[in-house]
DNA sequence: GCAATATACTAGGACATCCAAGGGTTTGGA
DNA sequence: TCCAAACCCTTGGATGTCCTAGTATATTGC
């Protein structure tokens, strides 16, 4: 996107926050902004990775959701649940790894209303490549401590089950 | 999106990654996307808010930028470096907000290649209003303890900076 | 048993983001 | 001085996300 600022922008509109009365708010404001940019960034990675094997980040997030999947298939809905994103881009998703032979849709054998994504044996085996290659690039070196990731998955954890993402731990 | 998972599905993702011998990267992985939920959550929360002003986050984003300037007025690269996106996204934010008449282009005064964004009466007072919104509804209600929240500032700003986000602090 | 309600998926539309490419303006080195 | 390289913005295209509606299938309740 360019060059690197002189200054970081986010402590730039915490400061301006505070210098307009609005300063109680002023930190979450920041820590807020700054959860928004990193998943830009963190994004952009994960992409860059996953590009040389087709895929985006929504796609081989479904491909990785099926191959954890006892029969590698899974009903659209759970999908949708699960990855917590709307239907519709599930929908998106699959219509084009169908297209590009990674998924199958087959219709639930006992509910006509529900149809079922089944992994391919080449979307099986790339989502082991993309697998290897997202740990080795991008969760490998995150640049996280490991203290701030327990801290991020145990603060972050609070945040989504406050959010309503899930009842239990 | 739906109602409450029975189970973290990110912690499920994490086990997953454990069993299948990746332990050494899964908890960064949790880590990551427990901020790409994270940020989808609050995005979800701001666009409510700023539904009613007829804004957007990305459009807002600008307005604000703008408020904060001097003159306010900035050239669209500069705003495009200070909230680290695309020019062409950019543009499509000016396009919109130009139809709104909260903003307005102009010629720059010594740069023929230069255009700035200028925000009109209505513009400032839109961005007071949907600020003073932002601020009673998403951040003053953020959620997280304050200690996490400076935990947050500190942990994903300097993972900006390496980034590559800016150089300085 | 049948109508009313709920659920599952898809089609179409609005937005945002990025990339690639094109046209105009400035700058800088030969 | 002058042309090439650098820079700025826009257009057009690909993706992803969500929402609203519409169609089809199940389930419920009377």
């Amino acid at each position: 996107m360019g060059t690197p600022l002189p200054r970081d922008p986010i402590a730039d509109a915490q400061r301006n926050w505070e210098r307009h009365g609005w300063g109680d708010v002023a930190a979450p404001m920041a820590a807020i902004t700054a959860i928004m940019r990193t998943q830009q960034i963190l994004l952009a990675r994960i992409e860059t990775v996953l590009k040389p094997f087709g895929l985006t980040f929504a796609r081989y997030e479904l491909l990785a959701l099926l191959s954890f999947a006892r029969s590698g298939a899974l009903p659209m809905n759970k999908a949708s649940a699960l990855l917590q994103v709307h239907p519709t881009s599930v929908t998106n998703a699959v219509d084009r790894l169908e297209k590009a032979a990674l998924v199958v849709r087959s219709p639930h054998p006992t509910d006509g209303r529900t149809t079922l994504i089944e992994l391919t044996a080449d979307g099986r085996t790339l989502a082991k490549k993309a697998t290897a290659a997202l740990n080795a690039e991008v969760f490998g070196k995150s640049g996280f401590g490991d203290d701030d990731v327990d801290h991020l998955i145990r603060v972050l954890g609070t945040f989504r089950r406050d959010a309503g993402d899930f009842t239990e731990e």
